[in-house]
DNA sequence: AGAGGTATGTTATAATATAACACTTCCCAT
DNA sequence: ATGGGAAGTGTTATATTATAACATACCTCT
């Protein structure tokens, strides 16, 4: 897989974050390498996604870079997404229960979507230690 | 629970729907009711998705009503949707393994999407009805 | 009656995403 | 080698989704 210079700079961009980019925050990031409207982000976002090189996060609006070495494609990655301080962790689930609904109801699955929202385990430290003064 | 005029008026308007509609194909149905501004509906929509009346689509950006008698709120509700006709599919399922997940990572959990995309068992049979000729 | 909370109507604007089109680049099949 | 097609690019414009801000109205409890 040979990837485009747009689609190295979006790529690095994600992978240098700590946090989800928002596609416009993209673009305001890579002014500099010539980019300047929306569209080029997005369509190498589209490309990093269909790879498996990147995700979108549903419930932000907001893009991140995938975390794992080898093939995320083969397996099912769920987010966990702090609400606090933004991080999203990518790991691992297990999706028996969606498939057997779905095979059960005839649906052809094609994507699954898994995301959750809570505070990370720094945050609810960090919250309380302030609760306890 | 007692629902103001016009979180009636849109939880009504996402019942009679066969499928999601988003914010503003509300706005334009609930016109004739009064309704002129996006605010408007929005307002209305966190209300019934706090009480669980409704829920918002993320992979869609879309709303739905709550398909269950009881009580959405105890359990986790998952959709399927068809990207060929619209359709979402409420459903029931085990969150065991991202509550798992969440107490091994001192994640605390507050709340958690889960959405299939695919071909619905109707679309999946016309697909291949269409392909047969 | 009046204070506090919630909902409402309204105007404006922010944030996210796509359409459309002309042009380039690269590959490879003739 | 060449020209034809697929994919990528740069650009302008616009569509779609969501929120901010603020004045007013409406309840409910005292």
């Amino acid at each position: 897989m040979q990837l485009t210079a747009n689609q190295q700079y979006v790529l690095c961009a994600l992978k240098e974050a700590n946090n989800p980019l928002s596609a416009y925050a993209l673009l305001k990031q890579l002014r500099k390498p010539g980019f300047n409207a929306p569209a080029q982000v997005y369509r190498a976002l589209d490309r990093l996604i269909e790879h498996g090189l990147a995700y979108r996060l549903e419930t932000l609006n907001a893009y991140v870079a995938c975390s794992q070495q080898s093939n995320c494609e083969r397996s099912l990655m769920a987010f966990a997404i702090c609400d606090a301080c933004g991080q999203a962790d990518e790991f691992e689930v297990n999706d028996g229960d969606l498939r057997h609904w779905a095979q059960s109801h005839a649906f052809d699955l094609e994507r699954t979507v898994i995301e959750i929202r809570g505070r990370c385990a720094t945050c609810t430290r960090h919250q309380n230690e302030g609760a306890m003064k």
